[in-house]
DNA sequence: AAAATACTTTACATTTGCGTAAAGATTGGT
DNA sequence: ACCAATCTTTACGCAAATGTAAAGTATTTT
């Protein structure tokens, strides 16, 4: 359960372009630049996002990429599916069905349930939230509503680790 | 921004040990024939639960795995961040730092922060749902309160389950 | 048109996570 | 003691994700 390289680099070269504006325009060159990225990988980036219909490239001389819409009106969850994939998949029961056809689980799945439930969760924080909260001008974001923050990273470890992976994102 | 397989089988595994009750007893061979794992699987994905202290384990013959503490006192937090590592890093600004020696919005990061709060707010979900939550007879799980879900891929099931009787020895 | 600019696509190397396999260590029964 | 059952650890092959490289296509300027 992390967010991936593609989400969160995708999320930044998004947020980069709305702040360009609407009719704002940025070749991969010099958003490679902003970013810190390196020219290539800023192109498989902006290539994601334009074929997930979140910015507009246009070619030739003088071309580069567009944000799609009004900041407004576009939110992170949508942002983080086209960079992500979705966060649980429609076929999650045959993906993680072990070393059986079908998972032994295959109804009557309460990890299911709360899976689910959190991927729904989450999906509400994302929905709620706009490109155009990020690229307001005050110091610290304000979070739109309820936002009931915790603060993380405080479960105890007693010792071993391991990590999660993340996923990658398709589009055409 | 997806679940990792050590986090669904990790749960599954827990959930099953759940049922066993805080005296039942389960070999590897065992949970991996109720889970539909491979054998080494099953014994990689105990062994990060029990160094992570979640299970405890008798060696030799008539051993097997154990539940750690009463379901109720386990969380989802702590069993994902077991399995899975933190939800952000502690490291996150220098992991995503594209080419450079230290990410470009170093401070003022709107995205960094947006996210950090998204890590909060899982954390805020999974915190508040327990082992026992998952185990409970009902057809549907009771989420905890406020869980303000959204349609996604999760379908209601219906529930009629019963556990294994397991085999036992002493404990540790 | 030719050349320069800039996006587009495909292919490839590297790293990381997934799952398997095999050898080691500990306990209990005979 | 010895053997069998069972957890423990380490090492390995495979697949997916990360990031790079290079060849291709479209547009504008001269």
């Amino acid at each position: 359960m992390r967010i991936s390289a593609l989400e969160e680099y995708g999320l930044r070269c998004l947020v980069t372009l709305a702040k360009e504006g609407t009719d704002g325009m940025l070749s991969i060159a010099d958003m490679a630049q902003k970013e810190g990225l390196s020219v290539p990988y800023t192109s498989k980036l902006l290539s994601i996002l334009r074929k997930n219909g979140l910015v507009v490239a246009e070619r030739g001389r003088g071309g580069g990429f567009m944000i799609a819409r009004d900041p407004q009106e576009i939110d992170l969850f949508e942002v983080i599916t086209a960079l992500g994939g979705p966060i649980i998949d429609p076929d999650h029961c045959t993906r993680f069905s072990g070393q059986r056809e079908e998972c032994v689980h295959a109804d009557n799945c309460s990890v299911h349930e709360v899976l689910g439930g959190l991927a729904g969760y989450i999906q509400e924080f994302l929905s709620r939230t706009t490109l155009a909260d990020l690229i307001s001008t005050g110091p610290v974001i304000e979070l739109k509503p309820l936002s009931s923050r915790v603060n993380i990273q405080s479960a105890p470890r007693p010792s071993a680790e391991m990590s999660g992976g993340g996923m990658s994102a398709d589009a055409e």
